[in-house]
DNA sequence: CGCCGACTTGAGTACAATCAATACATGTGG
DNA sequence: CCACATGTATTGATTGTACTCAAGTCGGCG
């Protein structure tokens, strides 16, 4: 095993540790050599959110690409806040009410279901331009909380309004349904993950996903790290963290991925897809 | 194990098997110690069928209980046909283009997302009442399968004349996103159950899941049978179908349910909970 | 009656879980 | 700046659950 190379110190208000050096807020200070794709800024500088969609770089992922100016306008006068959810914090707990709809914008987070027995099941992991809170449409209180991975940013879209935009506008109508329906076939191919492949097949096919997700917001999909830990991970599968440690082991032993903790490089994706 | 009691044979145009008998075409000829209730006909006799919603006696069931006399009659006028499959056939396929949600009106199907290399997984079972097609909306085309477990009719409802509809309607817009975010909180479950359950949890709580559907259709959830075989449940549990039938064995040793094949009689409900 | 498919049951096996020890990274306070 | 504490990750040894393979039963149907 490497050590990841050590990078300059960036002067900041608190502590920083390793992990907030690779976030996106200080890309441009990184060496070249290490791509950090797992966080991302919309706008170039540190602190820079506008809080107009119109304006914003990730539109494209989160909002459909051929919306008018009209709205655009609309858009942008139900989509006037973004929160700021500080690592380890909740955006919304299981049984809040369900008022807002919102998207990532910077960070990323992961969403649970927990049994009253304490078992917990990770039932998604959300990077920038993708949707959390779809779920609480149905009972008007949330069924899964969203947790920070890392210090993050949502846009926070409040459903009443972009309700009545949707009743004006079919392309925006047609985007949520095209979100909701994009999560029950998401959900479907994980349960087909849970259901039927071996531990190794689920991490495999766990980091081609993340791969393809980043690549589709323009970063290297054979490069990232995760902001999530070894149990998140298993949490997530229906594995225990050893074993998705071992399952790490082994491609690494094979050839097939580069781990060096949360860093990740993906060695042979074409060798991953096929275990 | 007893011998479920036998029927009289109906008068009918072909071999008809005991699990036909069972279905709730012919229910009305049935001794009242036999409660079925994992078939449906929405009115009373056989054949009868009528296309509009707003005579329907499972409307409650899928559709919103608070719509107007004039939402009713354009739900009428956009519901027109229904259609028969059976046994085994497919009402939709992954790739199919998708042009309409269903609603089930009688029987029952499952639903299914195969992985190239032939694994499949059945990601749900519709009863009377349960919508179909809602993973079509993100491509415009299915992204599983919907095969009937039993000779059944869906409502079809054409997506396009829906959405309209539903611009109209406000109610008729919160149903659709109501429908979208129960498959969502339903599948959430689900990937808790394949994540996080034993074999024996995963079964209790898919035999009191189904319980509470049909009782929620006024029917006894203390008994009912399965129209699907034991290698179905296995695909939807994540099991082979030796381990279902050993749970139910268990089940059975342990006095909390009576299996007689497909006929399931709940002794103990509160048991199967603590499992 | 005999065949066939669905189901049950048993014996042996494999994969992932558990338990346990250690390594490493991160952050704290001396 | 280093020693130490804490949480995270890796690796090994052992166990247990569910899978595989196989035999046998049951019920339906030609």
């Amino acid at each position: 095993m490497q050590i990841p190379p050590r990078l300059p110190k960036p002067r900041a208000h608190r502590a920083v540790k390793l992990e907030t050096i690779m976030n996106a807020e200080f890309v441009c200070e990184a060496p070249s050599s290490v791509t950090s794709v797992s966080s991302f800024t919309p706008m170039a500088g540190p602190g820079c959110l506008p809080t107009r969609c119109s304006a914003c770089s990730l539109r494209a992922v989160c909002m459909p690409t051929d919306l008018s100016g009209i709205e655009l306008r609309q858009l942008d006068s139900v989509v006037l806040t973004t929160r700021h959810v500080r690592r380890g914090e909740a955006l919304f707990r299981t049984h809040d009410v369900f008022q807002s709809l919102y998207a990532v914008r910077t960070g990323s987070f992961k969403t649970i279901v927990m049994h009253r027995d304490g078992r917990e099941q990770v039932t998604g992991f959300q990077i920038p331009g993708e949707p959390l809170g779809l779920d609480g449409v149905c009972w008007g209180t949330h069924s899964c909380e969203a947790i920070a991975l890392e210090d993050s940013t949502v846009c926070i879209i409040p459903f009443a309004q972009f309700e009545s935009l949707c009743r004006d506008s079919r392309r925006m109508q047609r985007h949520l349904y095209y979100l909701m329906s994009s999560e029950i076939v998401r959900e479907s191919s994980l349960m087909m993950m849970l259901g039927t492949m071996t531990a190794e097949q689920r991490l495999a096919s766990f980091l081609l996903d993340l791969a393809a997700r980043f690549r589709a917001r323009g970063y290297s999909g054979a490069q990232f790290n995760l902001k999530m830990s070894r149990e998140e991970i298993g949490c997530y599968l229906g594995l225990k963290l050893e074993t998705v440690s071992r399952m790490f082991s082994r491609f690494h032993r094979d050839g097939l991925v580069e781990p060096n903790g949360k860093q990740i490089h993906i060695v042979d994706a074409q060798a991953l897809a096929r275990v």
